[in-house]
Parts: structure tokens; C-alpha cells; sequence
DNA sequence: CTGAAAGCGCTTACAG
DNA sequence: CTGAAAGCGCTTACAG
């Protein structure tokens, strides 16, 4: 490992001029910088990241705080993953993975710790104690999601709105007036305080309301055979149903099955829609499903940069900025169509 | 923050002694331990990482390597990353990701940066540049997959003859005497040199001439189109096989669409087993897919758990620890079944 | 069993 | 524009 000495030795300059060039930090001699570069060249010369780091009080570690219990991270939650690492890295930043559990002590602790200069927390919770810890310790932090009142937060999150129209409008052009919305469900304690399912069926609601729709709005367990179940409630009370939206993707495939099973065909009389979906997942099932596309890399390449600017910011802001909404997109599959004529 | 130096005054004692409780690396008489300790409790102390990284020349934290351009991890590569994260955490250690280019530039500069205390290698390749970087950097590594040579290194993978073994005897229990093996390609740049593949195409020759099975084996496009196309070819060629084991989890579920859309029934006509397959994937599909589950989770877990005994080996050790081998798992689902009478 | 001191490899006022 | 020096918060021989 070559130090910052030698290469001050080779290039006959003190550290300090080293790290002037090093950070462009202090103006510098044309002649001298070239100096101090090649013995870097020569020397291979790389920075020490943890001397560095405690110098400057500044670890470029990003910490991504995700539910360590449910394990299960999902395509869409993978592709949040990658996205915040690429963008970490292209930022020169690392991202490290904080496993934790959802009371809030073990992320504390980690705080603690002065390893991370910031905190990304993925499946925030309508009300999150974990929140609560970081303002505590002071460390920037920023929201994949977001709290039920997130004003003065820092958050990037899906446009719940935007693709709640993009859904309908599309329903709408192919002529659906009845449709039912289904979300996982019953809540659990954990989910009861999770967004994404209010504010689909708030947004769902408000604006089937608006344009005049007939729904009907039903929950099931987030697996195959719960969506199965529960369509086969749905179809036998509400014949007149002609389109469902489906907020979890195995419900989405079960969904779809169910409705073979008991003679409905997909999408001739049913349509199917995905909701917050991955296409690895939407491809897998038979008629492949039409979904609205989770903008997984999005959020978590946005969140990261948002991130750096918060780490970043010389005097630390008093208002977050606002925030970023990215509404999932439209993808055809196989499982939408014109509705039937009655 | 509060230092070490905080707690060494309070309780009356030098940083050293401090240290020497905090790292149980010297004997120190109860009392005295006694009051570092609740001094440290007092002050809600917590040791500055960066400070302890530099001055231990430790910094516990682990990189993960993966490939950054196919950014697709997959929902096997998911579970890895979170075994991984997982036992890096219980172990006090952090995992750090990286995603880089396949040729080992950037893998050299990261590794130069003196961040990470060791390496884990993902989606290793057959003649893997990466590991030779590695190997000059002097930074303990080891491997998630292997080399086609890989004797002289650490690594954990998949027991591809086991899983083998499983599958054929669960197919041939069936009944089964006519199998196909449908994996991915064709092979491009990057997959050709993929262990995975090679080791699964071989163990499946050896042992199915050896059981004295009659066989196929083909290429598809890793994608449900792919796999339809594939085995609408595969009954019309062989129309006595019985049987088809595919390697990529879209693939299955297309065999499985695509032999329904033939008239070919699963599993009545046709059984179909899913190979180093993930649950969220195999259930999706219509009717669920049998699998030989990839053992994602365990993998990433002991492949954590080696790279640290390696780091804290004391002598560096000479020769790599034995490889430990997991075989896939046999999860039953719907596609397999006994085959047809003729 | 405990402490004084050097040192990890950088950054950053402070002087000149 | 450049350098000497203090300092970041720990660990670790070395003495006693």
C-alpha cells in the first residue's frame, strides 16, 4: 500500500500539497500538480478510504436500512437495491446494507457507530419509529415511501395519483365501468401502517368516485391461492364486475387462474391489471400480466442522489426538498382487454 | 458523539484501559471494568468505526462484487445479497455492494481504496479476471460459484451433482426414462464461460448415461417466448420424451404455456421440472412449477461466514478451506408427475 | 493490571 | 502557492 508520503517524497512536496491536488481544495502550481500526478501514476497511488474518513469526518458510506424480518425484498425491491447502488457508486459513494429490525434500537445503534454519513430507509411505515432515531442522532437521512404526514421529510416515493389515472384511463378506454380493486390483506400489525396499500385505495376511491365508476374494494393474503379464493368470491357476488386490479403479484397470477378455473376467460371476460409490479414476476404468469410497472431503479437512484445533496449540503437545510413522485408505467400484457358487451 | 476519551475520564482511567475492555484484549481488574462499563452506559458510548477501522487496520467491512451491467441480480441473486447482509450483521461486520464491470479495473481501484477487509465474488465466470486482481491485491476473497479450476480457491456453490441426483431420481421414481434438459443460450460472450450451465449440462450426461436414460439437451432464449418456442420444437422431434428439466425459471414457465397451447397437458402428458428456481418465481407460474429450489440464502449466508475466517485468520492461511457444496432443494409443485403409459 | 505515547494515513486551519 | 503541525478517535507495543 503506497501513502500519501511517499508520493509527497517522490514529487518533492509536503502531504499537504498532495492533498491540495488530491481534493482541488487550494490552487496549485500547473507545474507542481503535474509533479505530485505522475508520482501518483507511478505509484499507483490510491487514497486510504478510512484515513480519509476520519480526517474529514466524512465516510462516503451510505446506509440502506431495509426490514431485516421479512427477508423477502421482492423483485421490486431488488431493483431498488441495484438502482441506489449504482447511483452510489457513480457518485463515489458505497452503499451498505443495514438488515434491521423495525423497532428502531439496532438502527441506533448502527448510527451510532459514525460509520454511515447518511440513511436511505426503504418500506417506511405510515407511522415509523426509526424515524424518530435518526432525527435524534442528527444524521441526513431520506425516505424510499413515506410516513402518513411527510411534509417535513425528505422522501422519494411512487405517484400514487398518476398511476392510479394511468390505470383507470386505460380501463376507461377499453370500456370498463365496473372494477374491483384487490389489496393484500387482512392487515397485519406491520401493514396496517403501510402506504402504498392507503393511498392506492384512497387514490382508487377518490377517483372512481369522480369519474363515476361502480367498485368494489376487497382484500386477500398476497399469495396464489388467496387471490384465487377471493375472485371466486368476487365473480360469484359481483357478476357484473368486468375488470380487477390486483395490488400484489402472486394474488395478481392467483387471480388470474381462479378466473380460468371457474370459466371466466382472461381478458375476453375479465380484464386483469398488476399493480406495482415487476415484469420478471408480470412474465411468469399465463396470460402474462398487464401491469403497472413499480419504478423500482428510479426511486432508488433518485434516493440516493437526494441522499448525497442532504450530505452534502454546506449549511445544513431547515426545509427537505420537495418531493419526488415517479408514477409506475403501463405495461401491456396479455390480460387487458376491450370490455364484454353486455 | 461522545469518545473513548469521555469515558476515560469519567470512570478514571486511561484510554487504554478503556480500549482494553472494549476489545476484551488485556485483563483488567473487575472494578475497574466495572466502572468503564457503566461509564460507557452513562454516555450512551459507542466506538467510532472510522477510528477503529484506521487504527486496527480493520474495517469490518465486506464488499460484494456483482456485475453491474446485467443489473438484473434475479430473485436467487436477492436472496443471496440478504444472507449475505444478514450474516455479515449478526457477525458485526457491514456489507458494502459493488457493482462492477466484468473486466477488473474497477474491482482493482475499490479494492486499492483499503475499504473492505475482504471480497465476495458473485456470478463468477469459468476464467474469471477478477480473481486475479484480487489475488495480487493481497485481499482476502472468496468465490460464490467457481472457476473451472478453482482447487486453489475459497469458494461455497451449488452441488450440482446432488441436484442432480434429486431431480433424476424424483423424474425417474415417476417413472420417467425419456428426459430433455433445456438450458440457456445461445451462448453469449459473458455466459459461456458460466459454470452454472456447464455443470449442470454435465452432471446431467454422466448420470442419465449412466442411469441409462434416453436424452436431449438444448438451448433457449432465457425468456417465456423462448421457452415456448423451444419446446414446441422439442415434443414435435422427440415425441416420446416425458419429461423436461428446465434451467432458467421463464423458460419453465413458457415450456409449461407453450406445451398447454400444444395440447401437450402438464403434468398428465408432460412433467416439468424448474432447475436452481426461486419460490416467488415457481409460484407465479400456472399450474406452480415443481423446482429444484437454489439455495440463495444459505449460500450467501456461509459464503459471509468463510470470508471472515479467512479475514481474521490469524497466519494467513496457505491452502483454501474446503469447498462446501449445497445442493438444490426439491420443492414439490404441480408440473411433475407420473409418466404417461404408453 | 494500568498508563504514556506512538502511530494508523489522511485533512485542514494557520503561517508565511 | 506551499509547508509544518495539529488533529480525527481509536489500537497497540512497550514499560512499569
Amino acid at each position: 500500500m503506497t501513502t500519501m508520503r511517499e508520493v509527497a517524497d517522490r514529487a518533492g512536496v509536503s502531504i499537504a500539497t498532495v492533498s491540495f491536488v488530491l481534493n482541488d481544495t487550494k490552487p496549485v502550481t500547473p507545474a507542481t500538480r503535474e509533479r505530485i500526478e505522475t508520482a501518483m501514476a507511478e505509484l499507483g497511488f490510491r487514497r486510504n478510504a478510512m484515513a480519509r474518513a476520519l480526517a474529514s469526518r466524512r465516510s462516503h458510506l451510505l446506509a440502506l436500512a431495509y426490514p431485516a424480518l421479512e427477508h423477502k425484498l421482492g423483485s421490486t425491491g431488488m431493483e431498488f437495491v441495484t438502482g441506489a447502488a449504482a447511483a452510489a457508486r457513480e457518485m463515489e459513494y458505497h452503499l451498505v446494507l443495514w438488515p434491521v429490525s423495525n423497532d428502531a434500537t439496532e438502527l441506533g445503534e448502527l448510527v451510532a457507530d459514525g460509520l454511515a454519513d447518511g440513511v436511505l430507509l426503504m418500506e417506511v411505515l405510515l407511522d415509523d419509529p426509526r424515524i424518530e432515531v435518526l432525527q435524534r442522532a442528527g444524521l441526513p437521512f431520506s425516505l424510499i415511501g413515506r410516513t402518513a404526514d411527510p411534509d417535513a421529510l425528505d422522501y422519494v416515493d411512487i405517484d400514487f395519483d398518476q398511476t392510479m389515472t394511468i390505470a383507470l384511463d386505460h380501463l376507461q378506454e377499453l370500456g370498463h365501468q365496473r372494477i374491483a380493486l384487490l389489496q393484500e390483506g387482512p392487515l397485519q400489525r406491520l401493514l396496517q401502517s403501510y402506504g402504498p396499500k392507503r393511498r392506492t385505495r384512497q387514490a382508487f376511491r377518490r377517483m372512481t368516485r369522480h369519474r363515476g365508476l361502480d367498485v368494489v374494494v376487497l382484500d386477500c393474503p398476497p399469495t396464489v391461492g388467496g387471490g384465487r379464493q377471493a375472485v371466486t368470491r368476487l365473480v360469484a357476488e359481483h357478476p357484473d364486475l368486468t375488470a380487477i386490479m390486483v395490488q400484489n403479484e402472486h394474488a395478481a397470477a392467483g387471480v388470474v387462474s381462479g378466473l380460468q378455473s371457474v370459466g371466466v376467460a382472461v381478458p375476453r371476460d375479465m380484464s386483469v391489471l398488476s399493480f406495482l409490479t415487476s415484469p420478471d414476476m408480470a412474465m411468469m404468469s399465463d396470460p402474462e400480466l398487464t401491469m403497472l410497472r413499480a419504478p423500482g431503479t428510479a426511486l432508488g437512484d433518485l434516493g440516493v442522489r437526494r441522499l448525497i445533496d442532504l450530505v452534502e449540503a454546506k449549511p445544513r437545510p431547515t426545509e427537505p426538498a420537495a418531493p419526488q413522485l415517479i408514477p409506475c408505467e403501463l405495461v401491456a400484457g396479455e390480460t387487458t382487454a376491450a370490455a364484454p358487451s353486455r
